[in-house]
DNA sequence: AACTTTGTTGAAAATCGTTTCCATTTGAAA
DNA sequence: TTTCAAATGGAAACGATTTTCAACAAAGTT
């Protein structure tokens, strides 16, 4: 099946390819979930005691930059990340966000619908404001079924 | 022209009114900027040496949970605040931030569209994920001309 | 105006996610 | 292998925000 996909990439910015950068990455995409640095260095700590959370850090910058990973801030004060692609490629989605748990649901209703919008606006603002749009945010925030029946 | 506009909502809710409270949301009314608690302190500062940063992480608190005020995270490490409503009312926006200065522009347009969009949405998700959806987020991030320029 | 209650304040210390330092290790090119 | 810059881990530093606590003051009561 080749070399796992997202090593060109990785040499091709000429960054090495590291059993610790491995692992972080595999972690990202077994999981659902919006992982922080410290959950994923929880998941890994079994099995690869020696890697650090300085590591885990410094390679989510990495892949951060890299655009393979998508850094979000759902309010708890710990950034959280997601794949920004799988093998699969990429699936587009917003996030609804519970202010009482910080439980996050990725949704994809609409999501056509947005992005259309959302292009037709960045057209406007890129030409108006002389700004070289790259990127959106659209989350939307309230209180799930479990946090509302909590009172 | 009556006690300051604020104030009826502040004793409703059994906070006293303070000096440091007036100072603090008049600075945030006088501006066009989006402040972090560190620029109201400087703001602040030379005509009121008495008034502590400590006060104003606790105000700003207060504030936003009587929705006189918004908290925002444009991606500088510090929090942000803008009033919600004024003496004339609010007038609803979105932000457009550039990633390489973190300056922050206010914007309305297509702010119509984009509220019908998302009004639409949030009925569409509550009903399908349960949430009670209070509040939403849209911002684009990208460079302003003089960023693009240093390029 | 003095008294009382209880919310508010400032300064200093604590918190905690993240970053930096630096000596050591390791990937990968030759 | 040899070589060397890139990567690593652990400890220390950082920095925005929060907590602590004794002193203070807003607003109601007498
Ligand atoms: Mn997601
Ligand atoms: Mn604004
Ligand atoms: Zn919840
Ligand atoms: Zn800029």
């Amino acid at each position: 099946m080749g070399p796992p996909w997202w090593q060109a990439k990785f040499r091709g910015c000429g960054y090495r390819i590291t059993i610790a950068r491995e692992v972080i990455l595999n972690t990202l995409a077994k999981t659902e979930d919006h992982l922080s640095a410290e959950d994923i260095y929880n998941h890994i700590h079994t099995k690869h005691p020696n890697i650090g959370l300085t590591t885990i850090y410094r390679t989510l910058d990495v892949l951060t930059n890299l655009g393979l990973v998508y850094r979000f801030d759902f309010g708890d004060k710990r950034a959280r990340y997601e794949l920004a692609e799988g093998p699969k490629g990429a699936h587009h989605h917003h996030h609804l966000v519970c202010t009482g748990c910080n439980r996050v649901v990725d949704y994809t209703d609409f999501i056509d619908a947005e992005v259309r919008l959302l292009q037709e606006i960045e057209q406007v603002l890129s030409k108006k404001y002389g700004f070289k749009i790259t990127n959106h945010l659209i989350q939307f925030y309230g209180l799930c079924s479990r946090c509302q029946a909590d009172g």
